[in-house]
DNA sequence: CAGTGGTCTAGACCACGCG
DNA sequence: GCGTGGTCTAGACCACTGA
């Protein structure tokens, strides 16, 4: 596997990072520094120090040059599309993952309206339970296009559908949106999770689209409340 | 105020996709194309196509081009660090704010440490109420370095803090770390929250950062879970 | 095959910070 | 004035798409 020029140095700086090589409001080396260590060119160290600079390492100063951010490892990294079994292991807790259903279906008009369908496509339905320590506190229901999705097992889904779309279709999932709420719990929510004396739960839309645009896959995360935390890193953008 | 020129190809693009002159799902000029319509090099036009992929505008494909993917004009747009003010223009909703406090004070412990003081700099604090519809939904405690904003007056509170910031005081407000999460109500929320039976308050912790990289800023946004949305734009980084 | 976007280069000029 | 990052250019080569 052979790596771009900008994506070694992305990388290479940001383990310097982690590793406490550049220290938390110190200056990385300036950008001419960079290209002559790196033996390239300025843009592209400019390239790589603008992808430190949107996850969070960075903060470039004018005049001035790149003044390392901090920045919590281990944060929940929701915003980043990162899937429940990268998170479990990020966390390093004890998770565990029920499915409940998995089945081919002819989608309601609900989910249609969700994945902006105008045939009837079938779509593969996934239900599962997400417990931390013993506890059911996540429900996980997926809709994906069956037709880009083929061969899910059981085995999988407990595992991690992402992981088997990206290594085993050779989909790339691109970009997502997300909306955040909170919602009564259902009858199913009831039902599925451990909510004690909870009155609420945390409802996560998501919207998946591949590398080819297309909307392929609608989830709804419902969590409990005591058990959610979102955290996210946001440039002001002013135009 | 002169612009950039990826600054203005950037806005010309946007505001056709906005028009519907390019309709989700189809491309846009190619960038050989943009380049010459806009008399300008091909990375020129790339930083503006970056910008507007960055923003939920497009998806570049390769080989193909750059598709129009679906955006919601009237989406809230927290995760951009936009302000309340901003917010309410946007949605164009009966917005009111009520200033309940607005004091120097000596920081305590716990906003000492949420701003990463070592000295005991003056903060100031501002407590404000956000009316939707006549209903109190929103408190929202700010704690800001006083020694960078000079001459807060309530007026300004219940308009704009950080449209003041940015004109008057000429401060650049970079990037924000947000924390996202369920708590019970406080005595002070039941007091300052027209919270009928709602048994949970959703709390938005934010950590806002100036463009030298100081962190200045500590705000803590405490909603009714009815009122609270959250919509979210993320793309997938694999490293 | 021609056309598309992705990467990379070498160089230019500008705006800003700081001494 | 010097060093920093910000913008912009003209050109090269590559990888991928689709006819």
């Amino acid at each position: 596997m052979v790596k771009n020029k900008y994506e070694l140095i992305y990388q290479d700086l940001a383990e310097q990072i982690d590793d406490g090589v550049y220290l938390v409001n110190s200056y990385l080396p300036s950008e001419n520094e960079l290209k002559a260590r790196y033996e390239t060119s300025r843009e592209t160290v400019r390239k790589a120090l603008r992808e430190l600079s949107e996850h969070g390492y960075i903060q470039k100063v004018r005049g001035k040059g790149s003044v390392v951010i901090p920045r919590n490892k281990f944060d929940f990294p929701v915003s980043g599309l990162v899937s429940f079994k990268e998170l479990a292991e990020k966390l390093n807790q004890s998770v565990e993952t029920d499915v409940n259903r998995l089945q081919t279906v002819i989608p309601s008009r609900h989910i249609k309206k969700q994945l902006n369908l105008e045939t009837d496509a079938a779509v593969v339905e996934v239900i599962r339970t997400r417990k931390l320590g013993g506890e059911r506190v996540i429900l996980d229901k997926d809709y994906l296009l069956e037709e880009k999705v083929t061969g899910l097992t059981e085995a999988i889904c407990k595992d991690s559908i992402y992981h088997y779309l990206e290594t085993a279709l050779g989909l790339v999932i691109s970009f997502a949106k997300k909306e955040i709420t909170i919602e009564e719990p259902t009858v199913e929510d009831r039902e599925c999770l451990d909510l004690d004396g909870f009155h609420n739960v945390v409802v996560i839309k998501n919207y998946v689209y591949l590398d080819d645009a297309t909307l392929f896959q609608y989830t709804e995360s419902r969590h409990r409340p005591d058990r959610f935390r979102f955290v996210d890193f946001a440039r002001r953008h002013t135009h």
